[in-house]
DNA sequence: CCGGACGCCTGTCGGC
DNA sequence: TGCCGACAGGCGTCCG
């Protein structure tokens, strides 16, 4: 699930309850997800305080005294601020309480997410040094698409759903960007104008900022940190509408497949 | 380098 | 009711 506005979401509300202090323990239940946790992470990471809670791309970063700790959620995963030492229950893998008795827990029915530990600095990473620019940042505009488009002749939705071309647009999100600039998510990328890309990329910010602003899309699994849903997904125009009226023009919504994942989208409002 | 397919996991849903 | 396959928000890896 988590996209961009997710983890976003997620940080906005665990952040508060994290910065500044200090781990006072962490217990793994299950190691194995998407890279197994290796056996001793606790002791480098019990006792640190957390400085702060940022977010790059759909990775939450988590910056120690010493060292880095990096989340990904995957398909499925929530992060939770709890109460410490509630119950746990099925697929809550992780738990990392600190001072003033808070618990982050982590949930992860699909175990795809990942819980890593880093020394140094966060763009010496190899899962992070070659990430595409965040797309709310400065840096990010319609000519930097262009650029990464040259050359290449994927789908123009698989182009803005490579991260290291931009970094955070998910599968929704690359659905309901695509139908607000008006384009077909099958559209060969070397097939845009410039003008074009430029209306893309604030198709995008503009998605982003409001499904930020609504606390991201809960189809399933996701929680925002208080366990709230994530309310955009009463705002999506196309995503999983297969059939129904499109909200511009009444033409039915139409499914296909791209690159493996399902694209939604108008075929009488994007070209 | 690029593009496409696969696999990692569990849960759910539709069809038979 | 049960079984089976398809599918689900991501993305690293492998292969041509």
């Amino acid at each position: 699930m988590p996209e961009l506005p997710e983890v976003e979401t997620t940080k906005r509300g665990i952040a508060p309850y994290l910065e500044g202090k200090r781990i006072l323990a962490l217990d793994i239940r299950e190691r194995r997800l998407r890279w197994t946790i290796e056996s001793g992470i606790e002791s480098q990471i019990i006792g640190n305080t957390i400085q702060t809670v940022t977010r790059r791309a759909k990775y939450l970063l988590f910056q120690l005294e010493h060292g880095i700790m990096i989340v990904h959620l995957g398909m499925s995963g929530s992060l939770r601020i709890l109460p410490a030492y509630q119950p746990r229950q099925l697929h809550d893998h992780i738990d990392l309480i600190v001072e003033n008795e808070h618990c982050l827990r982590l949930r992860d029915p699909r175990r795809l997410g990942s819980w890593l530990w880093h020394l140094g600095a966060i763009n010496t990473h190899p899962l992070l040094k070659n990430l595409g620019p965040e797309p709310l940042e400065p840096g990010f505009d319609g000519n930097c698409l262009f650029k990464a488009a040259k050359n290449r002749r994927i789908a123009i939705k698989l182009l803005i759903m490579n991260s290291h071309v931009v970094s955070g647009v998910g599968n929704i999100y690359a659905s309901e960007a695509l139908f607000l600039a008006g384009i077909h998510p099958q559209l060969s990328c070397r097939d845009l104008t410039l003008p074009r890309y430029n209306k893309l990329a604030e198709a995008i910010q503009q998605v982003l900022t409001q499904a930020i602003i609504q606390g991201g899309t809960t189809l399933r699994d996701f929680s925002q940190a208080d366990g709230k849903p994530g309310y955009f997904v009463n705002s999506l125009q196309v995503y999983g509408r297969t059939n129904e009226p499109c909200l511009r023009c009444q033409h039915p919504i139409q499914a296909m497949q791209i690159g493996q994942r399902m694209s939604f989208f108008c075929p009488h409002c994007q070209h």
